[in-house]
Order: C-alpha cells, then structure tokens, then sequence
DNA sequence: ACTATACCCGACAAATTTAGTCTTAATTAA
DNA sequence: TTAATTAAGACTAAATTTGTCGGGTATAGT
C-alpha cells in the first residue's frame, strides 16, 4: 500500500548514476542495466518516460545515451513518482470519481486530508534530495 | 504506490460508523456491509483481523456484533496499516532485505530518509483522526 | 552505402498482489 | 433446536506490476 515500484527505484538508481559523472556525458541503458544487474528492457522502458518528460534528454546511435536535461534540484518528487507511474492518490476518489458513495462517505474528508499530507510531503523533496551523490 | 487498499478503506468506515453509535453498543458485519455495499465477507475478515489485534471486541450469537475496545485516539495510523497489510515499508529492504546489492545501492540511504518521513507522519495520526465522526 | 549501436514504442506474457467467494466451524440468544 | 453471528482457511478472480519480444528510427564509423 506505500511502497515504490521497480520502474521508480530503476529510475532512481539510473539518475543517481548519471549524475556521478561529469555533466554532459552520456550513459546507456545497457551500461546502467549491466552496472546495477537491473532488467535491460524494463529500465529502457523507463527512460523512455523520463525522455518524454524531459528529464533526460537522448541521444542516439552508436555512443549515444542518456544525459540529464533538467536540474533535479527542481523537480519535485510528486512529479517524478507521476511521470513514472501516473496520478498519485491515496485513494481512488482524488482524482477519478465515479464513487456513487461519494457523498454519504464518512472517511473522505479525512483521507483528502492525508492525501494531501503525503503530497506536500513529496513536494517538498526534490528529485536531487535522493539521487545525488554526497 | 501510495494507494490504501480495499481492506484499509473498509475497516476505516467500519469504525467511523461504530463511533458514531453509542459507545458499548454493538454493529454486526450485516449491518455495515449493507449499509456501504461492501462485500459482506471481505469486511467480515477484515473485522476479524481488528479483533485479532483487539482494536474491536467480538460478540457472538444472535444480536452480536462488534464494538470498539481501544480508544481510537490511542491508535496510531502506522500501528493500524499493519494491523491490516503487514509491515508497511517504502522499499522492501525497510524491513528484510536478501538484496545483495544492499552495500552498493546508491539510493538506499534517502529511501530510508522518506520512509522515515512516511511513518514519523502516520504516527503522528490517530485513528481517531479518520474515523471520529465530527 | 552498410553495419553496428543505441534509443523508441507498443503488444504480449508472467508473476505478484489484491479483492472477493465459498465452505465449514464455534458460539449463543431465544 | 434453530437462527444469527463471529472465526478461519482454502480457493478463485481480477488487477497491477514486472518482465519480454519484435519491429521501428537515428546515427557514428567505416
């Protein structure tokens, strides 16, 4: 009910890798997959999204890869968890609602309530509060 | 990935609609079910899982029911998910971790910081919180 | 121009988790 | 004794997550 799925923890090791080296420089998929024993395909899948997003910018063919876009010091993880997995809500009921209870519903002040706890929590972590090096 | 489940939802109206009555009195698993159109057996063994861990009290036999035994406000959320999903861990390696890459992992450090964050919150809401009726 | 390498993308399959059902007790009020 | 209620575990179904496959596009190097 709270944990983090691979795509995002792939995600977040292959982000962490890059922003290791030097700026610029490009990192594969291959090399990140080989490097953290991680899926080939399910990883690549995954930068996909982060290159849609413009995350990551790609480069390819031969020596291509991989390079940071934007600054993970200003993306906050509400938006990241949501890039990668779509909308985040505690229950159904934020976001979508075809609930016919909605009304009569005693909990959903409440769990709003919390809902929106946890999301100003991550929006109050960057995406560089975890992959960065130091 | 931070979605309560089915069992969590409906224990928490369960409760709501029992603090709502007169304390001492009893709800049945009937009752409740129909009244929300939750699945009469689903909440039955949710409810008995509440009373395994004596957040309820059972009486059984005819015109029996639940009623409450702890006090709500002496109930932590964090103690309540667990209660019903078992360990509740950001990562899995939170808790049991047969991960070989435990040393190397590069975002294990800040995935315990969140998980930290996560549970410091949900300790810091009652049951109570969610399910008092005013 | 050819080839090898890398990203792109959607469909599929397998595995896991969550949700829901069924059956058979045990208890107790009337 | 019967009907209403909780207890418990096995089972099935549905949904989600995880992983795989096949065919595409772009490009560097030769």
């Amino acid at each position: 009910m709270l944990k983090i799925t691979r795509k995002v923890e792939y995600a977040l090791i292959a982000l962490s890798q890059m922003q290791m080296k030097e700026d610029e420089s490009l990192t594969s998929v291959k090399e990140i997959s080989q490097q953290n024993d991680i899926p080939y395909e399910l990883l690549a899948k995954t930068m996909q999204l982060l290159a849609r997003a413009e995350i990551v910018e790609a480069v390819k063919g031969p020596h291509g890869g991989y390079r940071l876009k934007k600054d993970p010091t200003e993306i906050k993880m509400t938006t990241f968890f949501e890039i990668i997995e779509g909308p985040m809500g505690f229950m159904d009921c934020y976001f979508d609602s075809n609930c016919d209870q909605i009304h009569s519903c005693s909990i959903r002040t409440p769990i709003q309530r919390i809902n929106d706890s946890i999301r100003d929590m991550f929006n109050n972590i960057s995406l560089n509060d975890i992959t960065r090096s130091v």
